[in-house]
DNA sequence: GGTGCGCATGAGAATCATTCTCGCATGGTC
DNA sequence: GACCATGCGAGAATGATTCTCATGCGCACC
């Protein structure tokens, strides 16, 4: 832990666990925390240890395959999703999940970032709402 | 934990505490966590419980009187600031912390939202970057 | 097809932030 | 000045995530 920091790793293992969780993960639409994945892949009857599903998220999400979400409480929660640059347009009720592509945002984070002297800026959005189906079942 | 809400709270009591911990986000100028803020009561010799400082940064986050962020290692940090709609500007290497109110991405995220029948809309928006002197500092 | 190396796995312990418990102190009110 | 609810503090409890370490197994090579 002192420096290096294995510029592209060895050999990505191909195992039954990880693509059990990738698996798992397309299957699902909306963003779920790790404990979930953990749980329903027992269900399923896919063993896995919870530390290996903790393992094979990060992996992912290192290669760019999932997005992470924090939720308020704490816990992270993940997701399958396009490779390239989004934001998340996710229903508070049912998890829902759309991917959002716009231009106006990124010219805005990075016009305001260069207002104030900001460099290699970064962005993170998140919109939250009901969507149609639940509002209507709801109301 | 079934129903009542207390409402308006009842009489919020002041103490040396409470001040105590406000005082010192006075003077801070970017998000803190609460660990931090605890240990820096310590050292300025404000003797204040860990469980007290987590219960006052949650009642000034129910009066609007403190941001929360969520650091994408899970830990919550606080920040004075004003109550009306913003977002911020972060700087990643010092902190400092720059608050902005810009019309255009709220309309963005309305129109997303109402674009894909999302209704009761919320958002959350953060741009990471380093400031002009953290930049200069480093190169 | 067989062998060996090394990363992956898994169970449980460890860690870390946060919340809860409970008895005591004290602010605010009458 | 007395009373009662709310706040305090120390430490235990909780819950998510990470670490440890012995064993398992994918994959490259023969």
């Amino acid at each position: 832990m002192s420096a290096a920091e294995q510029p592209e790793g060895g050999v990505r293992r191909q195992s039954r666990q990880r693509s059990a969780v990738l698996t798992l993960l397309d299957e699902l639409d909306g963003f779920r925390s790790a404990q979930d994945l953990h749980a329903l892949l027992r269900d399923r009857g896919d063993s896995v240890g919870l530390a290996t599903v903790y393992r094979a998220l990060q992996a992912l999400v290192d290669d760019g395959q999932l997005d992470v979400l924090r939720s308020p409480d704490g816990e992270a929660a993940y997701r399958r999703c396009s490779p390239s640059h989004h934001h998340h347009l996710v229903c508070r009720t049912c998890g829902r999940t759309v991917e959002v592509a716009d231009p106006p945002v990124e010219r805005w984070a990075a016009r305001i970032a260069a207002e104030h002297g900001f460099v290699d800026v970064q962005h993170d959005v998140e919109v939250f709402g009901t969507c149609a189906a639940c509002a209507a079942a709801h109301g």
